[in-house]
DNA sequence: TTTTATCTACGAAATATTTCGTATAAAAAA
DNA sequence: TTTTTTATACGAAATATTTCGTAGATAAAA
């Protein structure tokens, strides 16, 4: 399931924040983009009948959480994104990251670690 | 200059096979899945609407060229993913990217060397 | 020459996604 | 109790993207 870039920018809020109330997630968007709150109501009214959020009906607002966990999502649009993107070369992909974005040396430290780990395997 | 899915499939393979008429990339298309002559037609005069494609029309048959570098495109699109499905951390990608993929131990090698030159920079 | 095939241009339908207004109900405040 | 605020539901407008049919021009084949 491949989640609108509007529905992962819920997805976001409701992975760091939380289960929430619409109210408290179009706040958060509300930061950073205009977005009205019927709008942010109807995408998360679509997410739960597509069973991206499950939600909790019992209080008059209804609480709603992430049904499909952040690590999940990010593989599949990974994958998806490698494909289209790269031609499927995950290594390409990764050379690009590493020369535009900056890593602090801690984690430049983690992903060697993960090369030898992958290399050492059978 | 952000792509769409399907500008990005004719971009591919302009990229790949060069400067092409519609009919060359709408059969190229069509090998991986149901698309009509006039639709790619339709994309790519848009395209070249928006300066994402040049073309030559003294032939009857107008060329099309790429008009963006994969490179740039790559490194955009990637900017953008990081940001959206990654909360900008490149590091955690690239280790999602090296843990569900296979990369060759040549690749493997070729990012160990970057991560050497990385970690050298003062 | 006449017919057939192939090309571009372009409007518009089809589909997907996002946004919002309005109706209605319930709670909170006055 | 009456008014105001705050919810949900939901239709539908607005926007973005994709798909295709048709008209008209030109080249190729018959």
């Amino acid at each position: 399931m491949k989640p609108t870039d509007s529905e992962l920018e819920i997805l976001q809020v409701l992975w760091q924040e939380g289960p929430s109330t619409v109210r408290q997630v179009n706040e958060r968007l509300a930061q950073n983009k205009d977005v009205g709150y019927t709008t942010t109501l109807k995408l998360m009214q679509i997410m739960h009948e597509k069973g991206l959020l499950t939600r909790l009906e019992e209080a008059r607002s209804h609480v709603y959480a992430a049904n499909v966990s952040e690590e999940e999502t990010q593989s599949t649009l990974l994958e998806r994104f490698v494909d289209t993107a790269f031609r499927g070369s995950a290594s390409k992909l990764v050379m690009h990251a590493l020369g535009n974005h900056k890593a602090t040396p801690a984690e430049l430290d983690e992903i060697r670690k993960l090369l030898d780990q992958i290399e050492k395997q059978p």
